[in-house]
RNA sequence: CGGGGUGUAGCGCAGCUUGGUAGCGCGCUUCGUUCGGGACGAAGAGGUCGUGGGUUCAAAUCCCGCCACCCCGACCA
């Protein structure tokens, strides 16, 4: 029995990203397409992206941003503009030469992002100081021709959101990008589930072409780091690229000062690695299309109606108890009638693919009057009245969607240690995690621990979190003490 | 582009050392019995053995070339 279960998912004592790659391809996500590194996202896999679209696009619209649409092609004389963004991106980027039959006088490029070919527009829309801030947002797909690719965490071609805002001052620009990362954070741990770090980026790290880069870094079941989302605050660089100028109220031309921010399909793979397990995908609810899912059991029983009866009673009578409840989101229940399966077959099923709430109902309960309820997170089984049970399954609906956070944020802070030394830095990052040190901000020190280790900084995080480390202690690495020290978070990444 | 590995049925693999004309498990189809944690029986369908060449009476198997994919490094949301 054992061994047919291991054929599913592979068991985590073997290689992590084996692992997830199993509960990817097997929980039915996503699969592999014909050309290398692209990826072929499954009904599963979508519906989870568009839980994300519609939750992450109404707050990014609450702070007053519109949605609107570029080009998929950019002139390759646009990425030249910005002399940071083309030597940054130029490396990944994919280039139409021919089309319509012929060599093209201008090579087009896929968009890796957006920034030029949307400067390109900001530069005729903004005109004058009403006309700011200008805050925009598109849905879409861009291409980054990464040498090494892995279902949702890096494909060479990737859905997201990128917005693109445009500021009359400095000020106004570092507080829309500071602002968009707070929704990021709120976003990841209430829908997600899953705990972050906000945190600036270094300046080997940052967006090619911004100022300052912040970041949400997350901590992955095998303590690596993954980067969930960037916002990034460019100064006037584009605006001066592209001449995007205002007259401002004193009656001088102005560049804008603009912001751009985003977070992709990666999400999803952040999200499965920080929650399945070795039965599968675990869904938050939030995510979750389908919430409960009803096995009824019936064979040969001549009780076989009832039980079908009682279930589909059982299924609308959820979905009453989901409408009347303080659940911010509407529950799927579905009742599997396939009767070409087996019960066993179904759960199995149902694991995989993350269902938190899977009903048992057969002719045995229904003299009882019971059914079982069992939750995906924990496995934890019971006996309930059939009465009871839609209450207690939108109860713990709510419970499954807090108690996920709660495990993730648990093991990122067992698994993130404070370190002075570089000595037991070393000793201990192997054995994985966050370690927050001292820096000394010199790119030497950051270049020789991803010598030594392969660790890179995360971030600088935010906050007061990581008190124990004071900005005032000498560099974890060379031991230097003089001033402009910040602490860092260091940790091997995705 | 460096280092390692793998290509045989939809998926996972055996067969190769010692050449003899392809097999196992899962899945799939049909029928019957089953159904409270991946049921069982019977009968079926399905393969250019990655590719090109060579050796041989005969090549999945031996020899040479090429290609593709995977893993590790450099790149990155």
């Amino acid at each position: 029995m054992f061994d047919r279960m291991a054929e599913k998912i592979t068991p985590r004592t073997q290689d992590f990203s084996e692992w997830y790659q199993d509960v990817v391809l097997q929980a039915k996500l996503a699969d592999y397409s014909p050309v290398k590194g692209c990826m072929v996202i499954r009904p599963n896999g979508y519906a989870i992206w568009e839980r994300i679209q519609s939750n992450l696009d109404r707050r990014i619209k609450k702070t007053g941003v519109r949605n609107a649409y570029f080009p998929l092609f950019i002139p390759e004389s646009f990425l030249k503009k910005e002399a940071d963004h083309v030597e940054g991106f130029a490396p990944q980027c994919a280039v139409v030469t021919y089309a319509g039959s012929k060599d093209l006088e201008e090579k087009l490029v896929v968009r890796p992002t957006s920034e030029t070919i949307i400067n390109s527009m900001f530069a005729r829309w903004v005109q004058s100081y009403r006309d700011l801030p200008l805050l925009i947002n598109q849905w879409a797909n861009v291409v980054r021709w990464e040498m090494r690719t892995r279902l949702f965490l890096r494909t060479t071609e990737f859905l997201w959101q990128e917005g693109h805002t445009c500021h009359a001052t400095p000020e106004e620009a570092e507080q829309e990008t500071r602002q968009m990362l707070q929704v990021y954070v709120d976003f990841a741990e209430e829908i997600l589930a899953m705990p972050v770090v906000p945190g600036l980026k270094s300046e080997s790290e940052k967006f090619a072409g911004a100022l300052r880069t912040y970041s949400i870094e997350a901590m992955m079941q095998d303590k690596k780091a993954l980067q969930a989302g960037t916002s990034h605050n460019l100064a006037s660089n584009f605006a001066k690229a592209f001449g995007t100028q205002f007259l401002d109220s004193d009656g001088k031309q102005k560049f804008v000062h603009q912001t751009s921010w985003g977070v992709s399909t990666r999400l999803i793979g952040g999200m499965i690695m920080t929650h399945s397990d070795d039965k599968g995908l675990v869904l938050p609810p939030r995510l979750a299309t389908t919430h409960v899912v009803i096995v009824p059991i019936l064979g040969n029983s001549p009780m076989k109606p009832q039980v079908l009866e009682a279930a589909d009673k059982l299924a609308q009578a959820i979905r009453d108890a989901a409408g009347k409840s303080a659940l911010p989101y509407e529950i799927g229940v579905d009742v599997d009638r396939d009767e070409t399966k087996q019960p066993g077959w179904k759960f199995h099923e149902h694991e995989l693919v993350g269902t938190p709430l899977r009903v048992e109902i057969g002719p045995r309960d229904l003299e009882k009057g019971q059914a079982v309820l069992t939750r995906r997170d924990t496995g934890a089984k019971e006996f309930i009245a059939i009465g009871q049970l839609p209450e207690k399954a939108v109860t713990l609906l709510a419970e499954i969607q807090a108690g996920l956070l709660e495990k993730a944020r648990a093991f990122r802070d067992a698994n993130t240690f404070t370190v002075r030394s570089y000595d037991e830095f070393k000793s201990k990052i192997d054995s994985g995690g966050f370690f927050v040190a001292p820096w000394c901000q010199d790119k030497a020190c950051e270049g020789r621990v991803k010598e030594d280790t392969k660790a890179t900084i995360r971030c600088l995080p935010l906050g007061s979190d990581f008190t124990p480390i004071a900005e005032t202690e000498p560099c974890m690495v060379c031991g230097r003490s003089e001033s402009n020290r910040v602490r860092a978070i260091f940790a091997r990444a995705y």
